[in-house]
DNA sequence: TTGACATATTCTGATATGAGAATGTATAAC
DNA sequence: GTTATACATTCTCATATCAGAATATGTCAA
């Protein structure tokens, strides 16, 4: 079997790098397609496409305004990822500690 | 052109789930390559690939100790993908205040 | 209703990637 | 040295995925 798919698992939406940056860009407001098309210097169907992968994941949500659709991203399943890579916080304490404890155990 | 190679980029490389799953496995403590088999219940060739792969990223280290090569996670790559996904925290803070904002201008 | 603008969808071709099978290499034990 | 163990590497094949081009859909304005 290959990797799961793109548009069902954030972790791998995350991967492109491009979806990384339309993230970035659209993290502190609300942003139509145009405009992210005009900041990241992509075509608007590659654009598109982006957005929709990462609203299928959960990453960001679409509401329509007149001729325009604004995205912005979505707490909730960034907090996801967030978590996840939390969850070696609690090796990065004990960095120090584990090294001590290490240099005790070879030196007898 | 195509997605980043999974061999340049932290994000790719915790892309893939069976990745993932081998850094919580060794997330509190070193394994060997055959410890991480049985666990996963993957092929032994799988999983040197994919820890090479991690390995390539910075995300896991590895030493040799006789026969075995003990793996374990490298802290400073995993704090990348925490601190990037943090970025959207101050989004989280904001949302409810966000929300009322956006109610008072709509009532004008 | 016609036209212009904004966005979505579909098709294609090039590339990346994963699993599985087979094989190679290094280290320890005898 | 020989053998067994632990791990790495290479090859192949099936699939996923990206960008780009062309086209479709939807919405407002005249």
């Amino acid at each position: 079997m290959s990797r799961a798919s793109t548009t069902s698992d954030p972790f791998n939406a995350i991967a492109e790098p491009r979806r990384r940056e339309i993230l970035e860009f659209i993290a502190f407001d609300e942003r139509s397609v145009s405009e992210i098309v005009d900041a990241l210097e992509l075509a608007q169907p590659s654009v598109s496409k982006h957005l929709i992968v990462l609203r299928e994941v959960g990453l960001v949500t679409a509401r329509r305004h007149g001729k325009r659709t604004m995205y912005r991203t979505n707490p909730e399943t960034l907090r996801t990822i967030h978590d996840w890579s939390g969850m070696f916080a609690q090796h990065w304490k004990g960095q120090l500690r584990r090294i001590k404890t290490h240099a005790e155990k070879t030196k007898s």
